[in-house]
RNA sequence: GGCGAAGUAGCUCAGUUGGUCAGAGCAGGCGGCUCAUAUCCGCCGUGUCGGGGGUUCAAAUCCCUCCUUCGCCA
């Protein structure tokens, strides 16, 4: 047996080709990168996968539309994710497109065995066809015979189809995902996935009829068929590491793979993707892990409200560096979190310029100004007990990120490193070399070595975070490098004598704009005597009575009765045209809408107005509508805003502009 | 409607298996230092741990119930 490493190996989703790199993107592929990084430096062998998806209809459509081929259309595509990478300092091993021969023959190969085992069967598929949406339908989906979509007619269409024998294999799933615990994370999605699979699994439509839809991977065995988006897509993850071809690849990287998702595609890989290895005789990946999303302002990021972050303009504005470390300290793997310029702008000013960058500045500057600009020696230390308690923390804190990144919770890695370096710069307060030096050199030496050291090891730890940082502040502190193992770790890396060299500050700060004016700074600055008043009186009470004015008219007990012009003034109401209304399946009132609000995209909203108002007469109504409500999913639809309506016993009438249409998108109030 | 998760200081959130768990960061106030990026360090928080009930010697931490928010239901 050779020498034997642990091994790490982790996956993105490949993203879909026709999509633009948008945050949530650059957060799953950094965190995986982070995460690899991390494991390199536990000793492990690593191996990280992201790539693209490239077949399917939409892509068709797509390429059509622009008057090229399918595959022009990919070649051009996928260099928008390809070449974001680099930028990112992201270090995939591989990047996988799905139209690539060594993938497509994989797949063909686990189709054909499926086929001759039994798993894949030809069945009928029977769908209700949408001429307008081009789309098919199962019964259960059609509302009152037609379109859900549309409301449109719909053909019932019956056609063969390959089917993969998911129910076989559901039992062992629930078995498997029960044995162990830390398969599906966080918890939640586990129990969510559990949930799923209470009822029973239908067998999974794989195949599409080449006169419907030609762009994807032809069925070994029935030259007629391509397969349909997921059979292919998922493979990815085991064609790039030799399934099939390279056995004793596979087998090592498998064995211990991480995949990295979306929570919106955890029903595909827990359930799709897990009895597909179960058939083809392959075990479980290690573990799955549903990441959460970015909001904006505590909303989803969506292309109608015009909200994306772009990662690209972060990267120009604020550094690559400062963009992983935000992403990474901001979010907990598995949770929502949300995304603003103005916490961007605090992680980065609060913990990388003042604490991290600061520390580093201060320490270089002084060894400039007085100690040569040289590393001193440590000789026997500071002479202050704060030495030892330092020096224990250096020792530990490999060990202690390691536990934490390991349990994924690579913000609480980040924040133990950082509370070190903070514990630094409460050193150099404690033991004050800068005035040490004109009494005791050599005190003040081995204070600010210890500090450095310190630094020194702190910055290793970030390496992974922030790999180009890290690199050129080790090279700043003495021409170091960065180790590559957690084990290496050990006090006394710097050498003494060594020149220092950091020419700037290393995280600037910036400046922060006036994102909003804060109820509690009115009575500290604009009401001087209020407050005065409070501190006369004295205690927590007064303080409290000063900092409850409510000069936004928001906030105190008093205010809560009315409204003020300035909260009317938040609600954005704006006329709009129903385009079109259908009812929601499983409700007895609702009705799903598609209503223009003279935007580029109509608005989809979910309204209670069905029991109440015909459905067939509420397409061409004009309506006003809450335009800047939070969406929300209603009965499992995204609902974007809100109808005005009024009710009564007698029925129910929409309020709506009177006399003369109005342009959709005028602002009401 | 069914299933699941969450509700902790002004804000963002930590709080393993019930017993220094009532905390951190930010914001605010006061003070100190000057090596440093108007940076750093120290001090200052009586918050019904969503409401109510229960179990226990002991609950933010377990149980019940209600309210609110969120997620999933191919």
């Amino acid at each position: 047996m050779p020498e034997s490493r642990p091994a790490y190996y982790v996956t993105t989703p490949i993203y879909y080709v026709n999509d633009r790199p948008h945050i949530g993107h650059a957060y799953c592929t950094i965190l995986a990168d982070v995460l690899r990084r991390y494991h390199s430096m536990f000793g492990c062998e690593t191996f990280f996968l992201t790539g693209v998806d490239e077949h399917g209809q939409k892509v068709e459509e797509a390429a059509k539309k622009r008057g090229l081929t399918p595959q022009q259309h990919c070649d051009e595509m996928q260099a928008h994710f390809r070449d974001l990478w680099p930028t990112l300092d992201i270090s995939n091993d591989d990047f996988i497109r799905t139209t690539e021969p060594r993938h497509e023959r994989v797949v063909k190969q686990a189709l054909q065995q499926l086929f001759d085992s039994g798993d894949i069967y030809k069945g009928e598929y029977e769908g209700f066809y949408s001429q307008r949406v081009e789309k098919f339908f199962t019964e259960d989906e059609l509302i009152d015979g037609k379109c859900p979509e549309t409301g449109g007619e719909v053909q019932r269409i019956v056609e063969a189809n390959y089917f993969f024998r998911m129910s076989r294999y559901q039992q062992r799933l629930i078995d498997h995902i029960n044995a162990n615990p830390d398969f599906i994370r966080p918890e939640s999605r586990k129990n969510e996935v559990l949930g799923f699979l209470r009822k029973p699994l239908q067998d999974l439509c794989i195949s599409r009829p080449k006169s419907r839809l030609s762009w994807g991977i032809e069925l070994p065995f029935d030259s007629d068929y391509v397969t349909y988006v997921w059979f292919d897509a998922l493979l990815n993850y085991v064609s790039v590491i030799g399934l099939f071809h390279d056995d004793p690849r596979f087998r090592k990287w498998w064995a211990v793979s991480t995949h990295l998702i979306g929570k919106d595609i955890l029903t595909t890989h827990s359930v799709y993707w897990t009895t597909m290895l179960f058939a083809l005789g392959l075990d479980m990946p290690r573990h799955i892990i549903a990441h959460g999303w970015w909001l904006v302002d505590n909303t989803k990021m969506s292309k109608s409200l015009g909200n994306v972050i772009n990662p690209l303009a972060m990267r120009d504005k604020y550094g690559v560096d400062s963009l992983r470390y935000f992403l990474m300290r901001e979010m907990v793997v598995g949770l929502d979190s949300d995304f603003s310029e103005e916490s961007f702008l605090k992680r980065h000013n609060f913990e990388l310029a003042n604490d991290l960058g600061n520390l580093a500045n201060r320490l270089v500057g002084f060894a400039a100004k007085q100690m040569g600009g040289v590393i001193p020696a440590p000789g026997t230390g500071s002479g202050h007990a704060a030495d030892a308690e330092v020096m224990a923390m250096a020792a530990e804190l490999p060990a202690r990120v390691r536990g934490h990144v390991e349990s994924l919770r690579v913000e609480t890695a980040i924040e133990t490193v950082m509370n070190f370096v903070r514990r630094l710069n409460r050193y150099v307060a404690e033991t004050e070399p800068f005035k040490v030096i004109k009494t005791d050199p050599a005190a003040a030496g081995g204070a600010v070595y210890i500090a450095l050291e310190g630094l020194r090891i702190a910055l290793n730890l970030l390496w992974p975070v922030m790999p180009k940082k890290v690199e050129n502040l080790l090279g700043a502190l003495g021409g170091n490098s960065v180790v590559g193992y957690f084990d290496d770790l050990k006090w006394g890396g710097l050498v003494p004598g060594t020149a220092l060299n950091l020419p700037e500050p290393p995280f600037p700060r910036f400046e922060l704009p006036e994102f909003e004016t804060r109820p509690a700074e009115a009575p500290a600055k604009a009401d001087k005597a209020v407050a005065d008043r409070a501190n006369a009186a004295g205690g927590a009470k007064a303080e409290k009575a000063a900092g409850s004015q409510p000069s936004d008219g928001s906030s105190g007990a008093v205010a809560s009765e009315h409204a003020t012009f300035d909260d009317f003034l938040k609600i954005k109401l704006l006329v709009g045209t129903v385009l079109t209304a259908e009812p929601v399946p499983g409700s007895d009132k609702l009705l799903k809408l598609s209503v223009d609000l003279g935007e580029p995209a109509p608005r989809q909203i979910v309204a209670g107005i069905g029991d109440r108002f015909p459905v067939e007469k509420v397409p061409g109504s004009q309506v006003t509508v809450v335009a800047n409500l939070k969406p929300r999913k209603v009965f499992g639809i995204m609902s974007e805003g809100m109808i005005l309506a009024a009710t009564d016993e007698n029925g129910l009438s929409l309020i709506a502009p009177s006399g003369t249409p109005r342009k959709p998108g005028t602002r009401v109030g």
